[in-house]
RNA sequence: GGGCGAUUAGCUCAGUUGGUUAGAGCAUCUGAUUUACAUUCAGGGGGUCGUAGGUUCGAAUCCUACAUUGCCCACCA
């Protein structure tokens, strides 16, 4: 085997694996019938730019997942890709337009979609390549692109089927507006948060006495203008005289009446509203129901229109101070009160949205959503942790309908063409190819609608999109459905449930099995990360500095719901990676003659080897078992810790050490040889860049850990005697240890120990493994017997039936030893007390389930046999 | 206004269906360097499990209330 250096190269070996799986096509997948399929979609990340940590995070868990399942004998297919993000990469490309100085508007849409396409290509590329450098195990030949020609076509379909269907419709209706963005959005993309606003109460005359007026309550007072009703509830008897009557909107003089509508809650404000139907979605039901007329004032980029009198031309905000200047003047303001409430943003650019009237296209949701609930409730689909299903659920059974329209350039463009020589309202004609002339009057003046889909149009359709659907195909018939959705729960309205609604339609089955839902990333102290807090951390980073091992490791070990991280964090992986390296490169060092054709069944067969051989193959054998079920609980975390556990402190603190006298013995050699490869293989998961390196150095072929077969389980569930045994020795080891660290006697220095027991099974126990205790403890002239020793001046530790006695001669200080025993006698007498009790409390005897009295009478005699041995030690001190 | 989490060592988190003296990593303290690894090794200190009640023979674990904190949803202008 080849020389490995003392620390582990993770630069070098990261780069010469990353560049193997791709250019081998390692992790291709095609359907095959002789191996179950385990399918995966990855959530495309968005186009706009570089991974962040969440990405990290996100991807690394299904790469866990993937390579387990690969080496367990599934077919195993991760789809990659990515997300062309309509509205978020067409304000980045925006962005870089305004620093050229010019504007879509004046480059022209063809231009424009041009230079997408380039960002497109660029940050496409970047996050592909960020996927790779991660270690993730996808299919890249399978890469796709949400607006692919193929994917496009799917797209289009599905507008036409539904819109078949009677699912797809246009209409007029009040809709979220970001008239930063100048777009309609769906109401998941109007993000709320809590503002402290205002509530202005002002004064509307009547016509008739224009002594006398209404005090209206409202947060957005330039809405006054388009007013053209002021509504009470019909059962306010303070206000029942003045329904019908007309009132005159101040500062534009309309003629409105009061009217009377069960929605207004008299408890509000004044009980009195102002109604806009054309600014607000209440206001715009009750001015359907009244046959109010819509007057809308404002521009798309909420600048106020002619509409808007003496305002008009004044933005929306800057306009609601000068109205309130105005009325204050007019003596019209009566108050203004301090009004905290939810105010929506735009969740690309977090502008305020405008609810603005305006006709869209939607989707009806309910005849969708119905199946999905379904599917769900069944337990066909299973949400992790549990919790989500309810949340999934409530939005689910309150569904409303889905503004799919959107007023920007990047994206599917609707698959519907006007004609200019049918009326209006009739002249729709919704196509999957571009008509060549109007079916009902055969006329070719056709315009298609100027307007693109919401880029989750296009997402819903990912688990089967992405295999080619709607051609048949059997990629497409093995693969899907997909086992496991890996997303944060922050798209569960997004995307989660869309995709089941979609895969339940247009595939007739459930898009996933599993939805396992994971935390958010932030920053050590608790913020979401974000490159305008300049909190991000990022991952290319870390992997530069630490290695992608290192990374992904650190990100699952001790993660709680939401992920905590600091730069810090990282080094638990960059240590763990570097540890397997070094423990390899011992055990490759000295292990010339292992059997490499051995198996570890075979190993663990063999009863006749030596304690801390059969010890290490049971406790792998003790891990695999509960890293397998969970890894299949989605308990990533719990997995890493046992596999550190196993690693570190099983195999390199106590195995390797106990080893490092026999590394002539070729069984012994065998053993570790084997334990590494198959711990190796464990890891691999986790840490695939060490693992797949060790691995190549291990073997005389070209084999790869990441197509090697998992470790199977066996019988050789760890064994209740060895693990006690192995235990006695490890206390013996520890003991002489602390006794050396509390006289602070130096290592060089030996010291004698004798061992004092009377069980057969301990003298036997102790006798084998004499020459461990000595090796570890540095011991010269350890010793076994069954008399008391009457030993003064030595450091006494009691493990079990076992009394370790250490003679220091005058380095004691009988004082300090006499504190430290008493203090320990203290703490057993209390155990011990408390254990008596409990024992003397009858309805404790009555009660308790039988194993467990048995138990804890078991222990009492353990402590009570203790402080006996401790006393005893005491009194031989004084 | 509703819903869902969280609260365990200085920090980040484990803690299975209630049943040993509540664990780990980091940090801290003490000691170790011709040894695979100082990205290391050995040892120590550190917790009345948010608060108050309740259920139980027994509660970090189950129930109730409260506190603190985070997230999501919601048309009371």
């Amino acid at each position: 085997m080849t020389e490995l250096s003392t620390r582990f190269n993770f630069k070098e070996i990261d780069e010469k694996w990353c560049q193997h799986w791709v250019d081998k096509q390692t992790f291709h997948a095609e359907p095959n019938p002789d191996k179950k399929p385990f399918s995966i979609v990855i959530p495309p990340p968005n186009v706009t730019g570089i991974l962040h940590m969440g990405h990290a995070l996100n991807n690394t868990l299904q790469d866990i997942s993937m390579r387990y399942w690969r080496m367990n004998g599934r077919e195993a297919m991760w789809m990659p890709g990515t997300d062309h993000a309509g509205i978020a990469t067409q304000n980045v490309v925006e962005k870089q337009l305004a620093k050229e100085g010019t504007r879509r508007q004046e480059v022209g849409r063809e231009a424009f979609l041009e230079r997408l396409w380039s960002w497109k290509k660029e940050y496409g590329d970047t996050i592909i390549h960020q996927l790779k450098k991660l270690g993730s195990s996808c299919d890249w030949p399978r890469t796709r692109f949400t607006m692919d020609d193929g994917y496009s076509a799917a797209v289009k379909k599905v507008f036409v089927a539904l819109y078949d269907k009677g699912l797809i419709y246009r209409g007029e209706y009040i809709i979220n507006w970001c008239p930063r963005c100048l777009t309609a959005l769906s109401d998941e993309e109007a993000e709320h948060h809590d503002t402290q606003g205002h509530l202005y109460y002002i004064q509307y005359p009547f016509k008739d006495h224009p002594q006398e007026s209404l005090t209206v309550a409202t947060t957005r007072p330039e809405t006054m203008l388009g007013d053209t009703a002021v509504a009470v509830n019909p059962k306010d008897e303070r206000y029942s005289q003045y329904i019908g009557k007309t009132i005159v909107l101040p500062l534009i003089n309309r003629e409105i009446p009061v009217i009377a509508d069960d929605f207004v809650n008299p408890q509000f404000g004044t009980g009195a509203v102002k109604v806009t139907p054309a600014h607000d979605p209440n206001d715009f039901m009750m001015g359907q129901r009244h046959n109010l007329p819509f007057i809308n004032i404002m521009r798309p980029n909420a600048v106020l229109n002619e509409n808007a009198g003496d305002f008009s031309d004044m933005d929306r905000f800057e306009a609601r101070e000068a109205i309130i200047e105005t009325l204050r003047e007019q003596k019209l303001l009566s108050d203004i009160k301090a009004h905290p409430h939810a105010v929506g943003h735009c969740y690309r650019c977090h502008t305020v949205v405008e609810p603005y009237l305006s006709r869209q296209w939607f989707v009806k949701m309910k005849p969708l959503a119905e199946p999905a609930i379904k599917v769900v409730r069944e337990g066909k689909i299973n949400f992790y942790p549990q919790r989500w299903t309810k949340v999934y659920m409530n939005w689910m059974e309150n569904i409303r309908d889905w503004c799919i329209s959107r007023q920007i350039w990047w994206g599917h463009r609707i698959p519907v063409w006007y004609c200019a020589d049918c009326p209006p309202e009739k002249n729709v004609i919704v196509a999957q190819e571009t008509p060549s002339a109007c079916p009902v009057c055969q006329s070719t003046r056709l315009t298609q609608d100027e307007d693109v889909l919401d880029t989750w149009f296009s997402s819903w359709l990912w688990p089967f999109a992405t295999l080619e659907w709607p051609h048949d195909n059997e990629a497409l018939k093995y693969f899907y459905p997909t086992n496991c959705l890996f997303t944060a729960p922050e798209i569960i309205f997004f995307w989660v449930a869309r995709m089941i609604m979609a895969g339940l339609e247009f595939m007739g089955d459930i898009p996933f099995e599993d939805v396992y839902l994971h935390g958010t990333v932030r920053d050590a102290k608790g913020r979401k990360m974000s490159k305008s807090l300049g909190n991000a951390i990022d991952p290319l980073e870390i992997i530069e500095e630490y290695g992608a091992d290192a990374l992904r490791f650190s990100l699952i070990v001790n993660s709680g719901q939401d992920l905590f991280i600091s730069k810090e964090k990282f080094e638990i992986g960059r240590n763990f990676a570097n540890k397997i390296w070094n423990a390899s490169r011992l055990v490759l060092m000295n292990s010339p003659q292992a059997d490499r054709t051995a198996t570890l069944e075979d190993l663990a067969a063999q009863k006749d080897s030596d304690l801390p051989s059969r010890w290490i193959i049971a406790r792998f054998y003790a891990t695999l078992e509960k890293i397998n079920v969970a890894i299949e609980k989605y308990k990533y975390s719990e997995a890493e810790n046992l596999i550190y556990e196993f690693f570190w402190t099983n195999f390199c603190d106590w195995y390797l050490e106990i080893i490092k006298k026999q590394w002539h013995d070729q069984t012994i050699q065998t053993i570790a040889y084997k334990i590494l490869e198959n711990a190796l293989k464990i890891i691999h998961p986790f840490m695939p860049f060490v693992t797949e390196e060790i691995w190549r150095h291990m073997q005389t072929d070209q084999t790869l850990i990441s197509v090697s077969a998992w470790p199977t389980r066996g019988d050789n569930l760890e064994d209740e005697r060895i693990s006690q045994d192995m235990q006695i020795l490890i206390d013996v080891v520890t003991a002489i240890r602390n006794a050396r660290s509390e006289w602070n006697i130096p290592n060089q220095q030996d010291i004698q120990c004798t061992l004092v027991c009377t069980s057969n099974d301990s003298q036997r126990l102790l006798k084998d493994n004499m020459s461990i205790i000595e090796f570890l403890g540095r011991v010269k002239d350890g010793a076994i017997t069954d008399k008391k020793e009457d030993v003064k001046n030595a450091a006494i530790s009691v493990i079990q039936d076992i009394t370790c006695v250490i003679p220091l001669g005058d380095v004691i200080d009988i004082a300090k030893e006499k504190t430290r025993i008493s203090t320990q006698i203290q703490k057993t007498q209390k155990t011990a007390d408390n254990l008596t009790k409990r024992l003397q409390n009858e309805t404790f005897l009555n009660k308790a389930p039988a194993d467990v009295i048995q138990k804890e009478k078991e222990r009492l005699s353990q402590w009570q046999h203790e402080m006996t041995t401790l006393k005893a030690v005491l009194s031989n001190l004084e």
